[in-house]
DNA sequence: TAAAAACCCATGATATCCCATGGCAGCCCA
DNA sequence: TGGGCTGCCATGGGATATCATGGGTTTTTA
């Protein structure tokens, strides 16, 4: 499956529903027709929603039950939360799913929907929201930080 | 995967579109059906285009999955900005891609675009932005270093 | 049976595809 | 060595497909 990638705003029409970003879509490739799962983001105190591959979350399950010990406490009550706070969202036709009222409300989103690429999963923020929010994320990566080499290079390099 | 080097100017249609330098497109090899990323420069305070062949973006999420510890916070952080910034473009048939206009905005390009080799990236300028910004970096080397050492290193790349 | 969800079709905007052209560089051959 | 031939490359533009969006209709479900 590939990356995430790039923002996009769309709009959230009468019915809650919203056009998923066809790059996302052929991201999942296969994984589409499984649809996704959608869930406040808990590491960002639920101001946005988080979405996974489906497939993401039968991996974390997988994990769990295989090595159980190497989570944390703290970890097996987020797994929790997140199997239980957790809609799976198909798509229709037009590649549109619909957003329920429960994550609407608690990510602050009404008319448009911004949704930002993270690789491996992607966000869904309210405008208000995500424009102060990654303003603040840019102030924290520091010059030294933004210029060469950015990156533990071993592994970048191809 | 070869190197990109060399500058060179071309013109944005109306479209938005720009020919990738045939050297580039070849120096991508077999990469090239996958396409590049763009994104606002973040090492230049966003007055260019950086540009990765997607598979440099695909090491750097394998690298935060797997080694996720060595990166600091700071780190992370441009990463996310980077999965949200950037841009997936794929090569027409003739070789061009379509800038989105959130990027040539961002850059400053209206007619022409220089595209300018970084060796495992490459850069795309505004050419108003570029030729003051070159001879900057031109006076600067001629007060200082005027040669370079070359490392041996164990990594093979390529 | 009323509200919500899923399905279906329509539309304008935009991106993608496809073909055409002109210029330049390298090559071949006389 | 010069002149033309050939092929690649950058560029332009029309045709086609895709995408986001809206709204009606049917089906589900509570």
């Amino acid at each position: 499956m590939a990356l995430f990638i790039s923002e996009q705003t769309n709009k959230v029409d009468r019915k809650g529903r919203v056009s998923v970003p066809a790059q996302f879509r052929s991201a999942l490739g296969e994984a589409l027709p499984l649809g996704i799962v959608a869930f406040p983001s808990f590491s960002l105190q639920k101001q946005a929603i988080d979405v996974w591959p489906l497939s993401r979350l039968e991996q974390l399950q997988n994990s769990l039950d295989a090595n159980s010990d190497r989570f944390t406490a703290g970890q097996k009550n987020l797994a929790q939360l997140i199997f239980a706070d957790a809609r799976q969202l198909s798509f229709d036709d037009n590649g549109r799913v619909l957003l329920p009222l429960l994550l609407l409300e608690s990510a602050g989103i009404e008319e448009k929907a911004v949704f930002v690429g993270q690789g491996r999963t992607f966000q869904i923020w309210s405008p208000d929201r995500y424009i102060p929010y990654k303003a603040g994320i840019e102030s924290q990566v520091s010059d030294g930080e933004k210029s060469l080499s950015v990156f533990p290079s071993a592994e970048v390099h191809g």
